[in-house]
DNA sequence: GAGTTTGAAACT
DNA sequence: CAGTTTCAAACTC
């Protein structure tokens, strides 16, 4: 088979081989091994081109076989879907020469995937990527570099991970822009059942679960995809969280449905693959379940909407005006096709209405980027903090509605309430009155985010809302991105996390990996950090060599603190990161485990040092960020590895470049909290420093500054 | 099942 | 950006 690396792929070819050699041998892959499947997951790297990959090492060393089985699987339905794509797929996707030429690859690459070529599977997961890059086109030929960096040993790495970014039928999603993949995982993520997920709790995929799929993917995969699920939306939710048996099946099918989707629903037409009632018909079961859906009336169905769901997990929405074009309709919200059940006239969230599906999610993102968001997510109130007190001050529930409610008469205690039907307890993002939620009151939430973001707030003026926060935060790194400073990846989505699309959305794209690699990756071993966007390549081309230096690890925190005093913004960031799950595993006892898969970043063979190293530095970062006192920052300012200052601002030592960007943006990012992500272990492996030669580091400078 | 209430979404 | 309107779900009877 033809391994040899795309011509379209990084200038970082040549390292691929080495790197493959490296990562099954060296250290952080035995480290990375021994890591929970979580943690695997997790893992992620910033691509030459700036994309973010969520990497799951353990396929790659511990279930070769069973990877292998699946990534043939998944290759060859890919194929078969990718055949349908072409047919099916809309304008947009079909006129995307690079799609084609995708598709072409994928079905030479499956010939050749009995080989065991990781190369040829990932070819797939691309290929769908970018047929699936709905309305795109533009991404084509620039991100296509970004995303088939992958061909690499990394390739294999992130292949559990990388189906739900890459499989998704992002065509529905429309919003290819910043929405697409997330969207899908939106979709999926809601068809957590309201008990189950911190989310709208709507969705119960239709009787996807148990595909082909399902079939192929070892339990213990599933189980950990389930548990990615399970923790990423409903940590916080104890009975969901652990042992609570109905609780897992539901999680089960919501992670059956969430790897089946990519392989049996490749086929871009696809909304939710659960909701498109042509694919639904290929179930035996989606199809009595529909029949039965049929046979219930308006009113059934509206009484069994009393639980949103049906056991089919259909919306079965009843819009009349809208045509299940408009968030109102929860179909429409949710990301799935309208299907038989739902009672909905003149609708047109139907798959032979996916041009004005399309359109209409496009609209809908381009008044409100996060509109697909799901409206839940993880607070993560357990940041640990020095202050054990400080991690029993959130309300039961960990997970918050995002933009909270507005109730005024409901109290919060009736569905009405979207907090209340989501089964989270408001927030300080609420604006109800006489909040009475059962899951948690608005008074009773002293959320850290909001603790830490309210000074930031007063000082800022910023929203306090989870989403006005996120939005905040979001157009921030967008402004970052605008830098040039990363391509869009939508890989970031597949966090095995699982965590909610929203943080899949929120990093997905472009958006993550330049966090991550500017701020993740840079902070402690970029000296020459500046403020100016143009450095950036250069920084970048001098990132590579720190990364491998253990020795700058612990003077992470330093470097960080040494920077201004206005930490506020990144400890939102932080908070909403933490909040989305993307660094979840920061928190509490699993500080540890967490610092560990920063180990990738800092050069494979040195991982055992830089582990400790970044065990220590966590641990301080989370001293640091528990603390938001800027007077601690300054009085720890003394960087023990100071920054060299590039920037204009060369009276202070300069924050990491990947902030500097932020900076920029002249909204304030600058803070000393800068290195908060840099701490994030989940941001840890897609940093440039995957490739232990710097060479990502290099293009991603290079591919990443305009 | 019809009508009312409610609050999010959409609009102005 | 705030106020208003529209909408569909939730709820009541």
């Amino acid at each position: 088979m033809d391994r040899s690396p795309q011509p379209s792929l990084n200038n970082n070819n040549n390292n691929k081989e080495e790197e493959e050699e490296e990562e099954n041998g060296s250290p952080f892959f035995k480290f990375i091994s021994n890591l929970s499947p979580i943690q695997h997951v997790n893992s992620c790297h910033v691509t030459q081109g700036g994309s973010v990959r969520f990497n799951s090492p353990r396929i790659t060393s511990h279930h070769d076989s069973q990877t292998k089985l699946l990534e043939k699987f998944t290759t060859q339905s890919l194929v078969a879907d990718s055949d349908q794509t072409l047919e099916s797929m809309p304008e947009p996707v079909q006129g995307d020469k690079d799609c084609d030429e995708n598709v072409l690859a994928s079905n030479a690459s499956t010939e050749d995937i009995s080989e065991g070529g990781y190369e040829a599977s990932l070819k797939h997961h691309v290929v769908l990527r970018r047929c699936l890059q709905f309305g795109e086109p533009t991404i084509g030929s620039h991100n296509s570099h970004a995303n088939l960096n992958v061909n690499s040993s990394k390739t294999k790495m992130f292949k559990l991970s990388e189906p739900v970014a890459s499989l998704f039928p992002e065509q529905y999603s429309g919003a290819a822009n910043a929405s697409g993949i997330e969207l899908q995982l939106n979709s999926i993520i809601n068809t957590m059942p309201p008990g189950c997920a911190a989310t709208n709790g709507m969705r119960l995929s239709d009787g996807l679960q148990g595909t082909k799929s399902t079939s192929l993917i070892s339990l213990h995969k599933m189980d950990n995809m389930k548990r990615s699920l399970i923790a990423s939306n409903m940590d916080g939710q104890p009975s969901v969280d652990t042992g609570n048996e109905s609780h897992e099946v539901d999680a089960s099918k919501a992670a059956d449905s969430f790897i089946s989707e990519p392989l049996s629903l490749a086929e871009p037409t696809s909304l939710n693959p659960a909701s498109v009632h042509g694919k639904r018909k290929l179930s035996a079961t989606d199809a009595g379940n529909s029949e039965e859906c049929n046979q219930s009336s308006r009113s059934k169905k509206r009484k069994k909407t009393s639980t949103t769901n049906d056991e089919n997990g259909c919306k079965r929405c009843n819009c009349k005006k809208t045509k299940c074009l408009k968030l109102y309709c929860d179909c429409f919200a949710a990301g799935i096709y309208c299907s038989d059940p739902c009672s909905c006239q003149s609708c047109l969230n139907r798959q032979e209405y996916q041009d004005a599906v399309l359109e209409a999610r496009r609209q809908i993102e381009s008044r409100n980027p996060l509109a697909f968001l799901p409206k839940v997510v993880q607070h993560t109130p357990d940041i640990p903090s020095t202050n054990m007190e400080d991690t029993n001050l959130t309300t039961p529930s960990s997970a918050r509605h995002r933009r909270g409610c507005n109730c005024k008469r409901s109290l919060c205690l009736k569905k009405y309430c979207e907090c209340y039907q989501a089964n989270v307890g408001c927030s300080s993002g609420c604006r109800c009155e006489g909040c009475k939620n059962a899951y948690g009151r608005k008074e009773d939430f002293v959320p850290i985010e909001h603790a830490l973001s309210k000074e930031r707030v007063v000082e800022k003026g910023l929203a306090s809302t989870f989403d006005d926060k996120l939005d905040t935060v979001v157009s921030k790194i967008e402004l970052y991105d605008l830098h040039g400073l990363s391509p869009i990846t939508p890989s970031l989505q597949c966090s095995d996390q699982g965590k909610e699309a929203a943080k899949s959305r929120f990093l997905s794209a472009k958006h993550l990996p330049s966090l991550d690699s500017a701020d993740v990756n840079m902070i402690p071993s970029h000296p020459n950090y500046t403020n100016e966007t143009g450095s950036y390549e250069r920084q970048m081309d001098q990132l590579s060599p720190k990364c491998n230096s253990v020795a700058n690890v612990p003077q992470l925190t330093p470097v960080s603190l040494s920077c201004s005093a206005k930490t506020k913004e990144w400890t939102d960031i932080l908070q909403l990161l933490l909040s989305y799950g993307l660094i979840s595993h920061l928190s509490g006892s699993s500080l540890h485990r967490c610092s560990s898969p920063n180990t990738p970043r800092t050069g494979i063979g040195e991982t055992k040092c830089v582990d400790q190293s970044l065990q220590s530095n966590s641990r301080r970062l989370f001293d640091i960020v528990e603390d938001a006192t800027p007077d601690i920052l300054k009085e720890v300012s003394t960087p023990t590895n100071p920054v060299k200052a590039n920037s204009p601002n060369q009276n202070r030592v300069s924050p990491p470049h990947g902030y500097s960007h932020l900076r920029a943006l002249g909204s304030g990012l600058r803070s000393g909290r800068r290195f908060i992500p840099k701490a994030l272990p989940s941001f840890t492996p897609y940093t440039p420093c995957t490739d232990s030669k710097g060479n990502d580091n290099e293009n991603l400078g290079n591919s990443s500054s305009k």
